[in-house]
DNA sequence: TGCATAGTTGCATCATAGTGCAAGCGTGCA
DNA sequence: TGCACGCTTGCACTATGATGCAACTATGCA
């Protein structure tokens, strides 16, 4: 038997992170399933720093992926009783230098991009991409 | 005016490690006020470290102390809204090497010495003391 | 089957945070 | 008023983690 077990500390040192409440948070607020590059155009970060931190919440238990083909995506891990206190601490984070709501702006503006609910496009802010050119 | 605000950014960071989350559960299961030697003590731990991450649970707004006479107490920062759910979820954190409830266990202990509800006298692990010699 | 593209990762670098040591501060009591 | 003692802190060291660069994997489509 494998129950999902969050580990509080290790969720504590990942909560630990500007950029990854960020990820968590539009996650919590959107309670959408969100691929990388979509990602990289609302928070504009760089790919592999996203692509890192995700790991990070990840490894921590707070996510899991969804492959579609290239494209992977993320999203909470629900069915854990921590999840819930969790997302309302999250979601009570003060947003004091409209960091999320720009997030949140530019996400509902990307995800207009989706074809059938599925991202069809990669990384629009050509500068934040990596890897292969 | 002056609301006692807890920026929930900088309470990750704060519980982003082991020792400040003993200290934190201590308090929490106690639901008491705790002097540093009290704490050394009970946590087996330096006294400069325990006062340091005192600082830091401090500075996070977890924390506030009440001073009598050369003894400080820390104690839990109640009637914010963050504080009830941070609480729940500090309960939450798994035992698993049994550390709290060795912490918990030597307070109980520690909380003896104490008259009339007041500790009356330093670090009794004196390897643990520094300072004044 | 080759190429474009979504995403990952090893390595080097840098910043930050935890720790130890030892000196220092502040309070109460003799 | 000097000393004991509860607690704090400056400095040096070290470990850890975030970042940048560039190479890499994996998948789908022409």
């Amino acid at each position: 038997m494998h129950l999902i077990t969050v580990k509080l500390e290790e969720v504590f040192q990942a909560l630990a992170d500007r950029t990854r409440i960020r990820i968590m948070r539009l996650l919590v607020d959107t309670g959408e399933e969100i691929c990388l590059c979509e990602l990289v155009d609302s928070l504009q970060e760089l790919q592999y720093k996203l692509s890192r931190h995700l790991k990070t919440l990840r490894q921590a238990g707070l996510l899991t992926t969804i492959k579609d083909g290239r494209w992977l995506y993320h999203r909470l891990v629900t069915g854990s009783p921590t999840m819930g206190p969790l997302s309302d601490l999250i979601r009570s984070v003060p947003d004091e230098d409209d960091v999320f709501s720009g997030d949140l702006a530019r996400f509902r503006e990307r995800i207009c991009l989706r074809e059938d609910g599925r991202c069809r496009v990669g990384i629009q802010t050509s500068d934040l991409a990596t890897g292969a050119r």
